[in-house]
RNA sequence: GGAGGGGUUCCCGAGCGGUCAAAGGGAUCAGACUGUAAAUCUGCCGGCUCUGCCUUCGAAGGUUCGAAUCCUUCCCCCUCCA
């Protein structure tokens, strides 16, 4: 068993996560890995709110801008690099302060995952000009001879979902209901966690992100996304323009909306996104699995003490 | 003033005599989630004493066994001609 001991802090978007996280730093030695799939991408600042030079500046930050916009990372990418880095900033003597809101890298990192295939671009591309040609319910109907326990709890919609489960089936002549039998190691480092839970209305939360929204653009926004597409190479469904923001400005600068439309559906994704990491966090805090876990009120002042005197607890 | 078009459940929008509490989309609310997850998908979505009943389709009348759908008048809205 590892002594590495580390400290997580989840929350929906837009609740001082990176605040807090910032306040520890301040006070004691530790660094930031970020729990966030749109982080990693090199370019994308404004959009992902990404911490400023400055702030990076005051404490080492990890996983950001760690890939281009044209790759894409994930959940088992993120657990491995996250489970590495616990064991070097612990080496040094500081704590890692894993943050963040991308709730299903922080399961990969929590329970594990089973050992299947990463993924293959090009079986993947094959399965989608498949499903191009005789649509996702037809796959879905496919994967219910292949692996009939997948495609039970799948929708014949779910094209994401499908495509993987095919896509494990032809890499490997395995259901990848078999691979799930054995999952993987849980946790590898000792933690305790803070979770910052809004308790406010979502109406709310929805000006607020409105306004947060808003500031990006004035921020430049656009012009960040104006020069992602001038590169050429990127297209809207590669899933670093799929983030929320980002993919309905690209569709203004298409002119498939108005700018008052991008703006609100903007603002309806990002609300979109909060509900559905509350939704992932209201799980986690039903079933604690003994791990020590705070629950926090978003802008209470007194969160700052609380978490350094689990940090300091962490570190001792 | 004249000629048309239109007012539908939170929003957009189909329906145009019964099978309509009313397609579809959006929003809201709830949920699922194992290498794309800021993704992808699912359920609910007028009210109730809930295998039925009640109230809804601008308003009020009328026709009909039966109307969101037909008729009359009225009130709004848009386009065009003056």
């Amino acid at each position: 068993m590892s002594t590495e001991r580390a400290l997580i802090i989840l929350g929906p978007t837009a609740t001082g996560k990176t605040s807090l996280a910032l306040e520890l730093a301040a006070k004691i030695p530790c660094e930031i890995i970020s729990l966030d799939s749109a982080l990693v991408y090199r370019g994308m600042d404004i959009g992902t709110a990404k911490p400023t030079a400055a702030e990076r500046a005051a404490c080492p930050h990890h996983l950001i801008d760690i890939i281009d916009p044209s790759e894409s990372y994930s959940a088992a990418q993120f657990r491995s690099d996250c489970v590495r880095l616990v064991g070097e900033i612990c080496a040094r003597g500081r704590l890692p302060v894993i943050c963040g809101g991308t709730m299903m890298y922080y399961k990969a990192l929590s329970d594990g995952l089973s050992p299947l295939p990463p993924t293959d671009l090009k079986v993947r591309a094959l399965i989608a000009a498949r499903a191009q040609e005789l649509g996702w319910p037809a796959l879905h109907a496919e994967l219910e001879r292949k692996d009939p326990v997948t495609a039970s709890r799948l929708s014949p919609n779910d094209r994401q979902r499908i495509s993987r489960a095919l896509e494990v089936y032809e890499m490997t002549g395995t259901p990848m209901s078999a691979f799930f039998a054995g999952r993987g190691d849980q946790c590898p480092f000792l933690r305790e966690e803070i979770v910052l839970m809004p308790e406010q209305s979502r109406e709310k939360l929805r000006v607020q992100i409105r306004a947060r929204f808003l500031k990006m653009l004035d921020d430049g926004l656009l012009d960040e996304v104006v020069s992602l597409r001038a590169r050429g190479d990127l297209s809207p469904d590669l899933p670093s323009m799929r983030a929320v923001g980002y993919r309905q400005c690209w569709e203004y600068l298409d002119g498939k909306l108005s700018y008052e439309e991008m703006t609100e559906r903007a603002v309806i994704a990002t609300a979109h996104l909060a509900k559905h990491q509350m939704t992932w966090l209201r799980g986690a805090l039903a079933h604690s699995g003994g791990i020590r876990r705070v629950c926090m009120a978003p802008g209470d002042g007194a969160n700052a003490a609380r978490a350094l005197a689990m940090a300091r607890d962490l570190l001792a």
